[in-house]
DNA sequence: CACTAAAACGGAGGCGCCTCCGTTTATTAC
DNA sequence: GTAATAAACGGAGGCGCCTCCGTTTTAGTG
């Protein structure tokens, strides 16, 4: 292990509240985040960082001084991406019944991990190299998870015996089986076939159909 | 593929079924992998391919033409490496009695593993990438450490209970205990323990006896 | 020897990486 | 409001990567 900066002035604590940044700074780093989150969607980690400054609109210099390294701004685009698939777990379970929202947000994991799958080596070195990023991140699909399989739970539309875990495992699969052409269509049916799975036995037998 | 070349009046047994190069690319050939050795010892495996080239009097194409990546230079950087490694032993054997051709060889592959040292991480991709190019050559260690063993065991030097694979394996811990700064002194007096140990016990019991 | 086709050469050019530092801007103090 | 200061900006510049293609060299043939 390399040895940490002792802590002096900056001490780093979780992200709140670690140091103001200057208004105009704050908002060119969004750009940033924003033009980065396109420009690796679109062209894979290895995209042009001077093509990322250009297109927020900042000069590259910026751009580093933001993010010192590609690392820097890869980690903080995934961290982003991941936060809002979660975000959308709340979203889902306010407009739709328990096990609908479940499952509609398993799609959409789905549809997440598609995207990713093209970085998949990148990511796993990444991911490799910041042990941190992974449990961190891992943590929190689990809680997002861990909520809209509860509702489903207490509201007997799903049976009660699995936990966020397993079906996060279940899930796992996904990742497997790469870069054959149905893809997409697999995973979309396994998570139909998980979701059978899990109303089978529920209290309340109800057909989610739709 | 397009068919291979048909092998005609010149087969090579070192290299199947490879091209004749011509005389100038040879030349030039070589240049390249003996300014890449220099290159890669003085500033690791991230070393300027441009500036290679440069030293090696040849333009910069021609370094991408006979190898297309970095990577394959690195490895043919290698192999040659080992190669010369093992062609000491035979050196070595030839005028110095058996037990001191043996622990000059192991001082010898101290000293090459130093120079690596760097490397290592970079390396460790490489090997990995490229399962072939790590049995390849630990083959072709062993069997250079085995005829010097052979030859110590016959010559009553050393024990005659050890073989090449257990002293290579001694060795081992040789690429173990990073980065201190008295890493070589230590690996030196790993092998002199070593030699220590396969005198003891020999039918000879000392130079000169018998 | 001259001639030719194939092989090899080499470096310009286009792009990306990253650093450095003179200039601009937000914030704070008065 | 103005001034002072720290923070942030941005892009030129130097270097490296890699490709592409016009030029040169070699090996073969009569």
């Amino acid at each position: 292990m390399a040895s940490q900066p002792p802590a002096t002035t900056k001490d780093k604590a979780e992200t709140p509240a670690a140091k103001p940044l200057r208004a105009d700074a704050q908002r060119n780093r969004d750009a940033l985040v924003e033009a980065a989150a396109v420009a690796f969607a679109a062209h894979g980690v290895d995209a042009s960082l001077e093509e990322i400054a250009r297109q927020a609109g900042v000069g590259i210099g910026t751009l580093y001084r933001h993010f010192p390294t590609r690392e820097h701004l890869v980690e903080v685009v995934y961290r982003r991406e991941v936060e809002s698939l979660c975000a959308a777990a709340d979203e889902l379970a306010l407009h739709h019944p328990p096990d609908i929202a479940l499952e509609q947000w398993m799609q959409r994991f789905v549809d997440y991990i598609a995207t990713k799958r093209g970085l998949a080596t990148s990511l796993r070195i990444l991911l490799n190299t910041n042990s941190t990023l992974f449990s961190d991140m891992s943590g929190r699909v689990t809680l997002a998870l861990r909520q809209l399989i509860e509702a489903a739970v207490a509201d007997g539309s799903i049976r009660s015996d699995v936990d966020a875990s397993d079906v996060l495992h279940a899930l796992g699969g996904i990742y497997s089986a790469p870069d054959t052409k149905d893809w997409r269509d697999r995973s979309r049916r396994l998570v139909s076939l998980l979701m059978d799975g899990l109303r089978f036995g529920a209290t309340k037998s109800a057909k989610g159909g739709g």
